[in-house]
DNA sequence: CCGATAAGTTGACAGTGGAAACATTCATGG
DNA sequence: CCATGAATGTTTCCACTGTCAACTTATCGG
């Protein structure tokens, strides 16, 4: 413990950390809209331009912070695959229900990495490669089920974006209450996420 | 042609409407974080302010753009389910075309009805009951389909929320680019969409 | 015709993201 | 041990934003 710490420890301790972390509780609390770069600084007992020692604007916080978000889902669908080995289906659904837990656990953060609001480009190369370490999850599990003749054949990449678009839509409805009508909303999410993969499960099952 | 339009045609003509469209233009090529309501003013030649007199705030502004997407999805549905009538599980797996159709081809304004920039309760009751009837359109195909048997004996909200969500997580995910990296990001939307909604309708087919 | 009112304008204000210049602290080699 | 340069943080400033209040103008019903 000598020096690799180095960037750690200087006037603040860890600037960087402390403002994602004061950047996620406000954007729980308030929403993306009124998540402000000063309010955030403020949160972190610093000056209004300190973060730009850490981000090179506002999209560049923010878009960590989506990269924060992309890494607890592609852990999650790391650990649904291990909870069922060598049972693709299970896993699959197990992959379902934590992509949809972790969702509305965090709503405003999945608007952040899914929404749109990080206007286009503003995806750095770091993010996109854990967004995609996170699909590559899915990816795997389905693999191995075609591998094994658990699942039709028909391209791996193809029945996983099947599997990953029913769960992130169910994410995304939940989350932005669009379900709150429909008499599901009032589900539990691990319920609701259930018995939707089971569906697509039954719909990509060989036969 | 008495009174009945007499909301149109004061001094400007039809401001509400054209402040929309602008809006929509504006949306569309520059992404919603920076459409601002000067700029929108400007785009239809009023001052800054002369939005207020149609719209209580930026945020209303917003929710009413959205709702006409709604409608257009709304609408879109109808005809789908028109294209193959007797047929649900053409008219489910059209419907999802045209649901990814409209997404791809208008991915801002989706991303403003759907990505939580409006903060939480900026949805109007018009705009909800404008989705709500676009989602009603799903339900209708598979409440037929269940009744006649083509479907498996489930309750249909469960099955059309299966539904809604593939075709809207194919949505956000092709219009956020996520799919980019996969390979399948370059496939025609409707291609896709097809394919995708294809397994599903496989999963809830009755066997 | 005329007054009420809807529609649009002008000017102000606080809050925002960001740039520039300045100040402080650390870590290290002479 | 300490000066020096880079990393970190602050102050000040600016253009722009959403919104409010006060004002002006066009329109329509009596």
């Amino acid at each position: 413990m000598i020096g690799e710490m180095a960037k750690t420890a200087y006037h603040h301790g860890n600037l960087r950390a402390a403002l994602l972390d004061a950047a996620e509780r406000l954007l729980r609390a308030d929403g993306v809209a009124s998540l402000s770069l000063r309010s955030v600084a403020k949160a972190a007992g610093v000056s209004h331009t300190a973060p730009y020692r850490h981000f090179a604007d506002k999209q560049a916080l923010l878009a960590a912070l989506a990269e924060i978000g992309f890494a607890r889902l592609r852990d999650g669908m790391a650990a649904a695959a291990a909870k069922h080995p060598g049972d693709p289906r299970r896993q699959l659904v197990e992959a379902g229900i934590a992509y949809v837990r972790l969702a509305s656990a965090h709503p405003e953060l999945t608007h952040l990495m899914f929404g749109g609001a990080l206007p286009d480009d503003a995806a750095d190369e770091a993010q996109r490669q854990t967004a995609q370490a996170a699909f590559q999850g899915l990816v795997r599990i389905i693999e191995d089920g075609v591998r094994a003749g658990t699942f039709v054949d028909r391209p791996p990449l193809e029945l996983a974006v099947a599997a990953w678009s029913l769960v992130h839509g169910a994410a995304m409805l939940l989350t932005t209450g669009r379900l709150d009508r429909t008499g599901l909303g009032r589900m539990r999410a691990e319920t609701l996420a259930r018995r939707l993969a089971q569906h697509l499960v039954d719909g990509i099952t060989a036969r």
